[in-house]
DNA sequence: GTAAATTCATACTTGACAAATAGGAATTGA
DNA sequence: TCAATTCCTATTTGTCAAGTATGAATTTAC
């Protein structure tokens, strides 16, 4: 039942840019969320080419392009985008709504086994399919606000913000310098 | 989120297993299951073996052996089959209640994509934890009453029934005499 | 126009693992 | 003693996720 490190990737960049967005700052660089989030940069421009053959998100190239979103936030559902880079969600293919495939059992109508995963596919998908990316992100930094922590990275005030507790190792003074090479040397 | 091969036949087998012990036959032969479902017959027996470590089977040796539950029914959880052939139910560890993990994310308590994986995670789990081998086989029984039809193989009564259909190339008249080599030859 | 920084495109490597196969030893019943 | 089974261990095979590598195309600043 596992989410690939890939689809992971994917999510963990989706959100960052929808908070980022929500905070003015709809535009991010692949190295940024790469180090932000200690991703290797390399197979986040791979999903991103991705994301955006898909239409998730949109692209300025050269010296200070980036990604950013390429439609409302409420209109981004998990269920599709993980469909999209990790394949169905249906357990066995003979529950898939999206991509079914008969399976080995004779008589699908008796078999338990079909029964059983159906209602997982179902219970995965009513979840997935109901959350939008916009939903995630508002309820993550009415967290944030809650609890008084500063989203770290993604605050235009937090330019000069001393750095603080889990924001250690990225001493991001200026704006738009950002620490590229953090990653084993390349 | 997929379920490997392995532990859907894991669950055939047992669902197989269930069906034929309420119908009075409480061993099954590994070949019996392995034509049944077409699955290949050593990589069932190697299932077998972990089914029967972790207790949930027990066997007899020898001519006309084979294997049965080893305990009943309504006390083989899927969740705990599945997490024992597959591993956790949770997409990412850092949400697993059997496995827990830490993860990449600096702060667990105000990440988002943790925060939806979790829903996701107590939506499979709720359910694999709750169905038992009993409910399933319970169901699948009353829907083939209800249609009339003869649960394939499992009955003391179809010795002599004539093949029905999806019982196609099992000709087994005498039901202790059963198709060995049915695939490919070996 | 040149340099730097970025996205874009493609190909390759590496390791892990699922899925299956193989061969035989031990056990049991007729 | 033979045949049929479980049991045990090792090996193979193919696939794929995850990551690496290299460089072209594009954009901005100077």
């Amino acid at each position: 039942m596992k989410l690939s490190k890939r689809g992971e990737y994917t999510l963990r960049a989706l959100i960052d840019l929808g908070i980022a967005s929500e905070l003015g700052w709809p535009m991010l660089q692949v190295s940024e969320l790469a180090t932000k989030e200690k991703l290797p940069i390399k197979f986040l421009e791979q999903i991103f080419a991705q994301l955006k053959a898909a239409g998730y998100v949109e692209s300025r190239r050269g010296k200070f392009g980036g990604y950013s979103l390429a439609r409302p936030m409420n209109r981004i559902k998990f269920g599709a985008v993980i469909r999209l880079i990790d394949g169905p969600l249906a357990p066995i293919r003979c529950v898939s709504q999206t991509s079914y495939a008969r399976c080995s059992c004779p008589d699908e109508i008796h078999c338990g086994l079909r029964m059983l995963m159906l209602d997982v596919r179902n219970a995965i998908s009513t979840l997935l399919d109901r959350f939008t990316l916009a939903d995630i992100v508002e309820i993550t930094l009415r967290k944030y606000r809650r609890d008084k922590v500063t989203p770290p990275f993604f605050t235009r005030s937090s330019i000069n913000v001393p750095s603080e507790g889990h924001t250690r190792g990225a001493k991001n003074t200026t704006r738009r310098r950002k620490i590229c090479s953090t990653r084993n040397g390349s």
